[in-house]
Parts: structure tokens; C-alpha cells; sequence
RNA sequence: UGGGCCGUCGCCAAGCGGUUAAGGCACCGGGUUUUGAUCCCGGCAUUCGGAGGUUCGAAUCCUCCCGGCCCAGCCA
């Protein structure tokens, strides 16, 4: 059945990949089973791009009754960490996926271990006493073939021998490794005899010290996905020149379970980096406050900037998948927050760059108690009271006095609606020694609460909050991170890097009944965009707001 | 001129020999609106990187050409 058309059926489009798994299914292939697997290395955080892989190998196990293993490739101890390993799995649980299993690759060593001997009797594997620097000279280049190692026709004893003593700890880092028996004049430099094994006398997060060789990838990955069991092994692009390698091993040891290792294109986002040592680079020349700053494109940092899950889902969902070098721009990313956020959000009122304006012909002592909807299409939601007094803020966007052409907000003399309250016209301009607009004094049309003023019309519509009756907040607005499209193109961040990418306004007003909001409680501001509660520094009595998006505009800027 | 892969609207992307070449984003109108938001309605590829060929019929098959991406870790 084509899913092509699935609105909000929560089924992604079809895609290369879905349409080889209905294919496998109809061919009874793995008796119709679909397992599939995320497997980060626990060396980093996860950002954007994994969301992409997780949604594909969690959606794709959902929707043909499959499952989806957690699979931590933890092969090379140097980088990895538990923490790491926590965060990602806080990560992925939180885009709101449910693992099949919990494995590590680190489970198979013992297996992985077996098999090389099992490849070193067949003949198919030697150790190599090489250097590194001296097998990098033997392998040859992208237009001439390698030539063999002198070590690489050891009598399988000698090789057995060696391994062991490798896994026993007998020699250093470096002495050997072992080696794949595949072809060093392959045009394929991933078949010209690749490493299995190297020497680390390194301590393993989960392991420990009992290991003194680890497995490569290339080797770990195919028989790790077999032992499981896993039918289609989705990866991206790069790995390519590696299915030879990966279906090599497989075929050569025998194993019972063969997956097929399926590439698609990563992702590439417009205006931001994906690549882990560029993210590295931005927190480590603290270009950022940290891995969860509300601009980085990981996980934790959207999450932060107030990204839903389900955002990020429908965000995966529209890009696609293919095997095209697709940048996708950031206003896909931004539609798919503001499409959410708009169904679910309530709406609040807050002022971010305040100037005090007087209803001057309202008593000192008046106020209002007003009436506002939580949500405009969804009465379900409730009211909530505001109080409107004499003085009150409006934001400083909101008044002008050289107006640009068709500006409607408030002008000199001009006529505005207060948002769910008066309309009322501007008398008098007050400003400092400087110039600055520091003061409004402001005349209002009683007839005009719920009620279109008599005679004429007042097109603008501008947001407040009562002086007295709202508490102050810190708003924080954000822009892309970089000044182009592409920033991995440029060598050095100082060049691309945007230096407005984060502007802190700390003395915003919001409406009273912001004052105790929960860290991620998420609002629209009407006119202003959506926001979060910072889930890091806000404090009750003195929230801090994250500005997730602003509204779309098609006024200008 | 080593191997592998990719080219359908500004950005994504369906399409799998016979369709008026889906859809989304963006953009441009118009309507509703006490958020310049939302919502609604309309517009937006005679053409699929190019040239040949096969076929009654080609974005879909073949050939060549052009453009782009990946690979020489004891990283993943």
C-alpha cells in the first residue's frame, strides 16, 4: 500500500529503503521480519542528523510491526564514556522512540574474538607486524593497487599464536594487528587487506581491562547486526565502499543471518554544522555555552530552544530519504515547530523591550479585569484574567515616529487596539535628553472594549501588559549560528560565525500569570513568536524565556 | 585517465514504460480575523543534467557526455 498520501496518519512517505522492505516482506525473506538498529558510538551527542537515522530505523521497524534495537558501538574505548551513553539514550527516549533491545557491541566481543580465530584457521586472516606508517605506504593510492605485506603469508599457527598473544596482552600498542586476506590491488581500498584487530591496552567503560585488542568497525558492525539478528542494516552514504567489506566477512565466515546494509544520504541544514568535530570545535572555543545551547542542532540543544519531539519527527518525515546530497533549508525545521506549537501552545502576553505608555485619562486607581482565551481556535482551553491599569508597557517595535509606509501599529497622533482591551490614540511623545522615547501618553475610546470603534477604522493591533500587574523576565532571542549557508565550507568559525546569534533582553515583562512557570512549558507570545520556559536558568519569580521560533511574517523586517 | 554513488520546480521529494509530472517548504496573489499569526481559496516544471538511441509510447530502458559527492585510520 502506498503511504504517499498519509496525511496525519503518522505513516512516513515512501522512500527507496520502505519500498526494498516491502519487497523483502513479499518475498518472505527473514520470514517477514523486519529488525532494525540505531547504533551510535557513546563518543559524542546526538544532534539533528541522528534524529534522521532514528526516525528511519524507528519508524520503519513501527510501521511493518518490526523492532528497533539500541545498539552502542562501542569499539574503540579511547573516545567513549558512559556519560555519553546516558545522553544519548535520554535523547533518543525523549524524540519519544522505545528500543527493542539494549545492546553493545562490546557484548560481542567474546563472539567477535571466536571468529577471528575461526578466519585466522581458514587462512583468511594474518597478523601483520607492520607499522602503521609502513602499511599506509603498501596500500597504494586511489589510481595505484597496494602490494602485499612480507608478513602476509604467515602459516595460520604462527598467526594463531600471535592473536592469542595480542589478546593476552604480550605485546605493545602498535606491534600488530590482525589483518582481512582480501585483495590488495582491489580498486576498492577498504577490501585491500583490512584491519580486524588493533592492539589497545585501554581501559573500556564497560568492559574494563579485559581486553587488549579491539575490533574495528568494518568487522564488529556486520557480525554485530548478524548476531542480532537484524534484517536491514540502514547507514549513510559513506559506508558505501564498505558494503563489499561488510558482506565479505559474512560470507566468509559463514553466518547464519546475512542483513543488508542499505545506505542513504545524511543530512545536510542550511545555516548550521552537523559534523561532530565542528560541534566539538564550537563548544570547545566556546562559540556556545555547551552542548545544550538553545542554537546547536543537537538533541539536547533544540529540546532547550524548545523543540517538541514531535516537531523533529514531522521535521524527518518531510525532508525524505534518498541518496541525493540534499540541504535541506532551515524553514522546513521552522514550519514543523511552528505547525506544532501553534495547535498546542497557549497564548500569553509579554512585552519584550518595554516602554512605558499612561492611559492618561484612566483614574490611578482603576483597573481592569479582563478575559483572555488560552487559545484562539481551541475554547477548550480555557481563559485566564489580565488586569488592565492607567500605566501599562507596550513593546518599542510597537510605536514609531517616522512610521515606514503601511506601518500599523502606534504613530504620533494614531489610533491603536490594545489587545483584548481599548482602543486608544497617542497625545504626547516623552523622551530623555538623548531623544530616546521614554514615556507614552495615551487618550482611550471607552465605547471600544469588545466593540469596533464608531466611525472609522483602527486596523493595528498591538500586545501590553499592566505596569504594576506583570513581573519582569529575561528573554533570550536567537539567530542561526552562522552567516552562511554551507559554514563546514569555510576553514575558520571566525569567519562565518554570526556574532548576533544570541541577544539576552533582561528587563521584558510578561503577564502575572507567567510569573511560575514550569522549566519547558511552552507559549506563544502573541505577535512575538513561540517561546519556552529555559528548562537551565529560569527561576520562579524570575522566569528566563527561549525564543523556539518567531511567528512567520509577512510584514517585513 | 582506481573503485563506489548521485543528478525531477528556488529547497526537499513522489514517480519504477502509457499520470494533465503527486505532495511539502519557499514565494506570489485573494478572503476571514481584536495576533501583520492561524485558517481558507488560487497561482507556481509542456518538462525530468545534456545529446543520441530503443519503443506505437521514455522522467522511467540503452549508449555517450556534463556536473556533483564519497574512499588511501591501527576512527566510526
Amino acid at each position: 500500500m502506498s503511504k504517499s498520501e498519509s496525511g496525519d496518519t503518522g505513516t512516513a512517505p515512501s522512500n527507496f529503503i520502505r519500498t526494498i522492505i516491502e519487497k523483502d516482506i513479499a518475498a518472505d525473506k527473514h520470514q517477514g521480519r523486519v529488525l532494525t538498529r540505531f547504533p551510535p558510538e557513546p563518543n559524542g551527542y546526538l544532534h539533528i542528523g541522528h534524529a534522521k537515522s532514528i526516525c528511519l530505523n524507528f519508524g520503519v521497524a513501527a510501521d511493518y510491526n518490526g523492532l528497533c534495537n539500541l545498539r552502542f558501538d562501542d569499539t574503540n574505548p579511547e573516545k567513549e564514556s558512559v556519560e555519553y551513553m546516558d545522553a544519548i539514550k535520554a535523547d533518543v527516549e525523549w524524540l519519544g522512540f522505545k528500543w527493542a533491545e539494549q545492546r553493545h557491541a562490546s557484548d560481542y566481543f567474546q563472539q567477535l574474538y571466536d571468529y577471528a580465530v575461526q578466519l585466522v584457521q581458514a587462512g583468511k586472516a594474518y597478523v601483520d607486524s607492520s607499522s602503521a606508517e609502513e602499511m599506509r605506504e603498501m596500500r597504494g593510492s586511489l589510481t595505484e593497487p597496494g602490494v602485499e605485506s612480507p608478513y602476509r603469508n604467515r602459516s595460520p599457527e604462527e598467526n594463531l599464536r600471535l592473536l592469542e598473544g595480542m589478546k593476552n596482552g604480550d605485546f605493545e600498542e602498535g606491534e600488530h594487528v590482525l589483518r582481512a586476506k582480501i585483495d590488495m590491488a582491489s580498486g576498492n581500498i577498504n577490501m585491500r587487506d583490512p584491519t580486524l584487530y588493533r592492539i589497545r591496552k585501554t581501559h573500556h567503560f564497560r568492559t574494563g581491562d579485559a581486553w587488549n585488542i579491539y575490533p574495528m568497525y568494518d568487522y564488529t558492525h556486520c557480525l554485530s547486526d548478524s548476531i542480532e539478528g537484524i534484517t536491514h542494516s540502514l547507514c549513510t552514504l559513506e559506508f558505501e565502499d564498505h558494503r563489499p567489506l561488510y558482506d565479505w566477512v559474512l560470507d566468509t565466515l559463514q553466518t547464519p543471518c546475512h542483513p543488508q546494509q542499505i545506505e542513504f544520504a545524511r543530512l545536510s541544514l542550511e545555516y548550521t554544522v552537523l559534523s561532530k568535530r565542528k560541534l566539538i570545535q564550537l563548544v570547545e572555543q566556546q562559540f556556545v555555552s555547551g552542548w545544550d545551547d538553545p542554537r546547536m542542532p543537537t538533541i539536547t540543544g533544540l529540546r532547550r530552544r524548545g523543540y517538541t519531539p514531535a516537531a523533529i519527527r514531522d521535521f524527518c518525515d518531510r525532508i525524505g530519504i534518498t541518496k541525493n546530497d540534499a540541504w535541506i533549508e532551515m524553514a522546513v525545521l521552522e514550519t514543523c515547530v511552528r505547525d506544532d506549537l501553534n495547535a498546542t501552545s497557549e497564548r500569553r502576553l509579554a512585552v519584550l523591550d518595554p516602554i512605558k505608555l499612561v492611559v492618561t485619562d484612566m483614574a490611578e486607581s482603576e483597573t481592569l479585569n479582563l478575559d483572555f482565551s488560552n487559545h484562539p481556535q481551541r475554547p477548550e482551553l480555557g481563559t485566564r484574567q489580565m488586569l488592565f491599569s492607567r500605566e501599562i508597557y507596550i513593546d518599542r517595535d510597537d510605536f514609531s515616529e517616522n512610521p515606514p509606509p503601511k506601518y500599523q501599529r502606534l504613530i504620533p497622533g494614531g489610533e491603536v487596539r490594545l489587545r483584548g482591551c481599548y482602543v486608544i490614540k497617542c497625545e504626547k511623545v516623552i523622551k530623555d535628553d538623548q531623544g530616546k522615547v521614554i514615556e507614552l501618553h495615551c487618550s482611550h475610546d471607552p465605547a471600544t472594549l469588545g466593540k469596533k470603534p464608531e466611525g472609522r477604522k483602527v486596523k493595528g493591533v498591538i500586545h501590553w501588559v499592566s505596569a504594576e500587574h506583570s513581573v519582569e523576565a529575561e528573554v533570550r532571542l536567537y539567530e542561526p549560528l552562522f552567516t552562511q549557508p554551507n559554514p563546514a565550507a569555510s576553514e575558520n568559525f571566525e569567519e562565518v560565525i554570526n556574532p548576533d546569534s544570541l541577544q539576552v533582553l533582561v528587563n521584558s515583562r510578561v503577564e502575572a500569570s507567567l510569573a511560575n512557570s514550569e522549566p519547558e512549558a511552552r507559549y506563544q507570545f502573541e505577535r512575538t513568536g513561540y517561546f519556552v520556559v529555559d528548562r537551565v536558568d529560569s527561576k520562579p519569580g524570575r522566569p528566563v524565556f527561549n525564543r523556539t521560533v518567531t511567528l512567520r511574517d509577512t510584514w517585513s523586517k
